[in-house]
DNA sequence: GTAAAAAATACCCCATTGGGGTATTGCACC
DNA sequence: GGTGCAATACCCCAATGGGGTATTTTTTAC
């Protein structure tokens, strides 16, 4: 086991399938499993005992689902890059992942150098995906399932006090609330609030709330 | 020319490029270049005239940029494919071209080969992607800035009374005109609001006619 | 260094909205 | 013939939103 393996880690449900992939990888020089793991019920454990570089992660799997493992590795350790692999060609299920922070993806069918290339690819920092999950990326991005928003509409100037009401208004305080906890009075918070309401376009608590989530202001 | 060559549109403001491609396209047997655009301005003549199976598009043009020619041509023809290249790095264009329904992305510094076979997977109906832009395209997925809609949460079972009142709020009425419009009293209007809400799982205004717009209730 | 602009504070008025009730009528389904 | 639902209608009241005006402080600009 020299200093230049990738160390990856399986997240497979099906025994012939997680065997194989086992044997694949410690039977090539340059790649080692360092875990095998039939589900993700106990993701962090499995994560902090294999120590991977990549993880490959299948979607199906009994208990928590290879969705939620890899929102919770992206969320907890940005650093392991997550290869998702399945037989389903299911585009919402894909575009979960991709959303929850996967860094590829291939089929279940793909022949295993594919596989070797595309873990070796994400770990280098590349973003395989095969040519039928490319296909139903470009095609969702025509249909109008996805709403973009633009990263430069994300100034809105807000001052530091307006950050701070429209922060206390996404934990849901009212304008009593915020003027307590603002040690300012009511009216002074709602003056605030018009101009939040002002600079983002918005004409309701809840739209501008949404719009704080979705384009993190904080 | 034979009946089974592709054939291929240019639209390119750079003639020493544009040159270079119409050779190589000309010069490669499988191949015709059936037509050569400077910019998309008359986009409709030229793709008539052309007839192509691939537009080559360059995003980047004077007057109608790539990203709008690419949206006319796939709502009027949308049997053509359309093979984006540029030599910006801009998520931004690149997500544009994407939404406009292009079916492929390649780099202008991608080698002449490349781009032959960008274009034979369009035409065979794949999706290729260079690896930079999946690696864009990936990214993006993971921040916040796409906002995926689910087909199936569509049906909120409102009732035709319903729809109608969130019509006449979409349109930007208050309770006082839609109850007159509507022949009822205001406070019935209100409890049908109230009923609406519970339904869309909303609590305000602006929420109720956000979803009612994105999801097209009508 | 002073003038202009922006931010933060505070108050006024009042219409609109939202959530919690209750209640009656009519219609369909079993 | 009761049970459920849609549509109608009213009550109370808290919360929100938009329009003002005004003072003080801080920042920016020339």
């Amino acid at each position: 086991m020299g200093a230049m393996e990738i160390r990856v880690a399986i997240f497979e449900d099906n025994k012939l399938v997680r065997d194989a992939l086992e044997a694949i990888l410690n039977g090539t020089p340059g790649y080692t499993c360092s875990g095998v793991f039939a589900d993700g019920n106990n993701w962090e454990r499995s994560i902090k005992s294999s120590q991977p570089d990549v993880a490959l992660m299948d979607i199906e799997m009994p208990g928590m689902n290879g969705i939620e493992v890899t929102q919770h590795i992206t969320d907890e350790f940005p650093e392991i890059k997550i290869l998702i692999q399945t037989v389903f060609n299911d585009s919402e299920k894909i575009f979960q992942a991709l959303c929850a922070g996967a860094s590829g993806y291939i089929l279940k069918n793909d022949p295993p150098h594919k596989y070797l290339e595309a873990i070796n690819e994400v770990y280098s920092g590349g973003a395989p995906i095969s040519a039928t999950v490319a296909k139903k990326v470009l095609g969702f991005f025509s249909s109008k399932n996805v709403v973009l928003i633009s990263p430069e509409s994300t100034d809105y100037q807000l001052s530091e006090r307006e950050k701070e009401i429209l922060h206390l208004m996404v934990e849901g305080n009212n304008y009593r609330t915020i003027a307590d906890k603002s040690f300012i009075s009511y009216e002074t918070v709602r003056t605030h609030v018009k101009h939040i309401y002002k600079k983002l376009h918005v004409a309701s608590r809840s739209e501008a709330i949404q719009k704080a989530i979705h384009q993190g202001i904080h």
